[in-house]
This record gives C-alpha cells, structure tokens and sequence, in this order.
DNA sequence: GCAATGACTGGTA
DNA sequence: TTACCAGCCATTG
C-alpha cells in the first residue's frame, strides 16, 4: 500500500532530507556522499521527482543556490526558518549540516 | 547492452 | 563574479 512506488534510492534521499532541520541545509553533493551512493545528478533527480514530498528548499547546490525555478520560493522559506543567508545564496558556511552520526564521537553540529 | 538525459561538482580562464 | 569543460552515476528508451 505504498500507493507511491519510490524507488529505494529515491527512499534514501528523501529521508534524508526531512533529517534536516530547520535553519539548515545540505547539498546534492553532500547528501549523495552520505548515502554512499549515487551522485549528486541522481539526488537531484529525486527531488525534481519526489522533492515536493520532503523540505527540497534545505537541499541546494555547493555553491549554495537553491534549485532552479524555485529561487524565490526557497528564499521564502529561510527566511521563515532562519536560515543563515549571505546575499541571495544560503551561506553553506554556517547553514551546512551534518549527520549525527557521521563523526567519531557523535559530536553535536557546530554551531 | 548502448546511448542519451539530468533540481550536479570542481577546476580553470 | 560569471562562463566553459570534463567527470560522475542511476534511470529510461
């Protein structure tokens, strides 16, 4: 009963996404790197696909534009969230998240 | 099985 | 800062 077949890559990605919290982003590079699989094209597909299912404004590219088409609306949204902007890009240098559990000791994000 | 496509990335100019 | 090029990998015809 799925009612939509979501391919297991697919899965990954967006599960992910909604790992990340407000205030917070992540790139297609970074989260295909932490899935271990696939690259960030196929991450991006995912989301063109199934994005509007997940917080697909807290994924950008790594120069830290949001997805084309979309600029304005995810602009909307960290600014709702707090998210740290520099300019018209999200400032991957304090907005960028980890993983909880992609360190040696589980240390909490930077701040 | 092969070729084309795509919400990308990093380096160089 | 922007622009161009080559690499990357899963999906689709």
């Amino acid at each position: 009963m799925t009612g939509e077949p979501i391919d297991d890559f697919a899965d990954a990605v967006l599960a992910f996404v909604v790992l990340v919290p407000p205030g917070r982003a992540v790139t297609y590079g970074d989260v295909a790197g932490y899935l271990g699989r696939g690259g960030p094209r196929q991450v991006g597909t995912v989301m063109a696909r199934w994005g509007g299912a997940v917080a697909w404004w807290r994924v950008l590219k790594a120069d830290g534009a949001p997805p084309p088409g979309h600029e304005t609306e995810a602009l909307r949204h960290y600014r709702r969230e707090g998210t740290p902007l520099r300019g018209e890009r999200v400032d991957l240098a304090r907005a960028r998240w980890r993983p909880p559990d992609a360190g040696p000791d589980a240390v909490p994000d930077r701040d």
